[in-house]
DNA sequence: ACCGAAATTAAGGCATGCCTTAAAAAAGGA
DNA sequence: TCCTTTTTTAAGGCATGCCTTAATTTCGGT
């Protein structure tokens, strides 16, 4: 498995997760790389010689069980990445993800175990996603996101999308994981919504609230 | 600098060191990766064109004040993780080579910077090889031998060869860093040496001898 | 100054992972 | 069913980093 094999599996896994689909479209992943079909095509066909993948054509992409076993295994590497550079070199939330992404790459399954064992085997990183155990387990994410709240509902945050200009957005906010939402009104027509978080009102936008999730308390 | 630009650049930094010599020869390369020296020749141009190497065409390979800077940069990145590895993650010495070795190529100033300040800015990993500085000054290795010691002569051992069979023969002789060693006798004849170490009668070869660095008492 | 050994260059090949252009096949709506 | 759109395949290209075989150039000792 060298670096694009890597992306490859990672990204397939991401957009069956995003898209709620079993099949993915190989147009999709060119999308997302920016690769011609073609060049996913040609990967693909190596991808599924190697039982990566399963590609029925015009019906679509899956992972076989093994490449969904190395995409997790990429997953709780990135995660686990993730909550070093947090907890133990200081970084920002908004700033781990390019080199947690650099870093998974590099990690031998002796490292990334004894890193998780030295993190306190963390459950979640610092965006509130569910990191996988060894085994490839995996809680599901949160999937309640602010803007389905009625007005006078209170919710917890647990989990945010990792987009860096949002998590910068919400620096600024000083709005943080199990931060406290009270819902005081929505605008459905502009596509605000006001808000108590932490007792501080503020007023988002509906397509903002799609991007936290959390829990009715 | 890809993977493959930053190992011939790293190799020829320790090919110089290890020499003793400013200019390295393209033979010399292709040995140590097992390439052939023409694969070294076409790579060099590539270099050269960068500005990290010098090539004088019968008279050998130099790397460029650029490329020392680079490699440098990362002989510290390695030498950092294998601090990380071994202090945190608990690994044994003879087994933090490789993967510092993936690391390195996989972390931004930044992490490093963070990494080094987090583990409390160590001067020397944990073979006793120093550590360069953020500019890239770095203490001379210790560089008296074992070997060179007369009898009755008392040396502490402060660095040691990363050779993984020497650390594993290290270990089951419990011989680390910082233990005395107090030269018995010298057999030239049979290569032999007997020393104290730690108080304890120990035989060792003038090979193994020459591995191990340190300084009188 | 010459000659053999060593070092360098030249020329062509291979796999990888991407590209483009173009043809073929299946899907799916009218 | 047919026809447009989407999806897939085919064919050939390019850069990288390695390879082999075969010149050619320089070095260094006699």
């Amino acid at each position: 498995m060298n670096r694009a094999e890597e992306d490859y599996i990672k990204t397939i896994y991401e957009l069956t997760i995003e898209k709620k689909q079993e099949m993915i479209k190989s147009n999709e992943i060119a999308d997302r790389f920016g690769f011609t079909d073609q060049s996913v095509n040609e990967m693909i066909k190596k991808l599924e010689k190697k039982h990566l993948v399963s590609f029925v054509p015009y019906k679509g992409i899956s992972l076989t069980k093994k490449g969904k076993d190395v995409a997790i295994r990429m997953i709780r590497a990135h995660r686990i990445w993730e909550v070093f550079l947090t907890e133990k070199l200081g970084f920002s939330w908004e700033n781990v993800h390019e080199d947690a992404e650099m870093l998974e790459h590099a990690t031998s399954s002796e490292v990334l175990e004894k890193l998780y064992h030295f993190l306190g085997e963390p459950k979640y990183c610092q965006h509130g996603n569910p990191i996988p155990n060894i085994k490839g387990k995996m809680e599901d994410a949160i999937s309640l996101s602010l803007d389905h709240l009625e007005v006078g509902q209170t919710f917890e945050l647990l989990r945010v999308i990792d987009h860096k200009d949002l998590l910068i957005y919400l620096n600024t906010q000083h709005i943080k994981l199990h931060d406290q939402f009270k819902i005081i009104e929505k605008d459905a027509f502009n596509g605000l919504m006001k808000v108590l978080c932490q007792g501080v009102e503020k007023t988002i936008t509906i397509k903002t609230a799609k991007m936290l999730f959390g829990k009715l308390i």
